[in-house]
DNA sequence: ATCAAAAATCTACCAATGGTAATTTAATCT
DNA sequence: AGATTAAATTACCATTGGTAGATTTTTGAT
């Protein structure tokens, strides 16, 4: 907005100090200034959207780029480590919901409106994590929630099943799939959430549940 | 790879012809060059994979960017018609199977097993729409190839289910999850074609087809 | 035939952005 | 106190999407 007289974002009468800053030692607050980075990181992609600059986000934090590849590595570890954070915080908010369920089919049904809820309080966040920022290797950064949710998933199905004699072994590719199912059918419905978002849980779910057949 | 000296991709000796080319009317050849564009294109991504420039398509086609500028739009249009045009490839190729089918069930197997072998066919080109080139609104990218397959899924669902009085207002969700499962299977399988194909295939026809159900 | 206007193309550039090298400042060690 | 090391900054590089302006040929009017 306001041009920076600087590439980097110094207020444009000073000069932001140099070199090593005072009371800072070794492996001191390194924890620290990462969880600061990410916040910055995570409050711009709220504000802005899915597409942001290492050195916004750096600037936000108040350091400047090496700083943050000193702390994080490089884009794609950003985008990585805030999957992470996402997912986390996606897992405990889901799981929560299946656990208040009293039977499966209400857990799946939970689960399902939990994720586009989610989705959709976290929009440019969950975007962004799936479809927005990773340099190189955007190939599986489509997988890179879903990679972490799906192993999450695997063994709660896979317990499902062997309790019932089934066979568990679909666990890993049925994950996969619900995961895509949900992704997709979520992107979907925030494009402009025109549907009423019951009805899209209550028929992904039973495709998810019950599958497409009519007869046997 | 071989530096060229001048930022374009001419030969060092040579120095390419400017302006008008000969024998070369008003909208003359553009279906041709709008071709021969997005051939160098596919040709690129097959061989190089997915991170593909602007510059180098140019170049193999041999043109330079403002000419494909002209042609193609930008670089989110460069990506929407290659996706067009791998959607009507996949489409057929996957229809034909479907259609030999003797029964539903078989079609969804087909269907699967389709979209699987020619993910797996096409790596680099399938890898590049769904998750490669687009430069800003990365957003609805994973949706591109999706959003045409999908209208195409849904007539097919519908008719299935009117014609047994099932609700066929399902149709449009479950084709973008139908779409999604087999999107992350195959992201999931094409990372590193650890797991049999044929067991996938199983798996996920079995998920679609049935449900996660085991009981009432 | 001649000359102006229009069309198609290239060269040369710009802006944004991911990433890095060299430099400066402060803390720590001997 | 002086040397070494760690942290951080400035200033830069390379790539790449995109565009402005120069250049050449065709087209059309006089």
């Amino acid at each position: 907005m306001s041009a920076p007289r600087d590439s980097q974002g110094t207020p444009p009468g000073t000069t932001r100090r140099r070199g090593r800053p005072a009371g800072r030692t070794v492996a001191d607050g390194v924890i620290a200034d990462r969880e600061i980075l990410l916040e910055a990181a995570e409050g711009l992609i709220r504000e802005n959207g899915p597409s942001v600059s290492l050195e916004a986000i750096a600037t936000r934090a108040g350091v400047t780029k090496p700083t943050l590849y000193r702390e994080l590595g490089d884009k794609d570890a950003l985008v990585n480590a805030l999957a992470e954070r996402l997912a986390v915080r996606m897992a405990t908010a889901v799981t929560a919901l299946v656990g208040q369920a009293s039977v499966p089919f209400e857990g799946l049904r939970n689960l399902v409106s939990g994720y586009l809820d989610f989705a959709a309080r976290e929009r440019h966040l969950y975007l962004f994590i799936t479809a927005g920022g990773a340099r190189d290797d955007r190939v599986q950064q489509a997988l890179l929630l879903a990679d972490g949710a799906a192993r999450q998933f695997a063994e709660p199905i896979a317990d499902y099943r062997s309790r019932r004699n089934a066979d568990a072994s679909v666990a890993t590719v049925w994950s996969y799939g619900l995961l895509g199912a949900l992704h997709f059918v979520t992107l979907w419905w925030l494009k402009d959430e025109a549907v009423d978002i019951e009805l899209v849980i209550d028929q992904i779910t039973s495709l998810l549940w019950s599958g497409m057949r009519l007869e046997d």
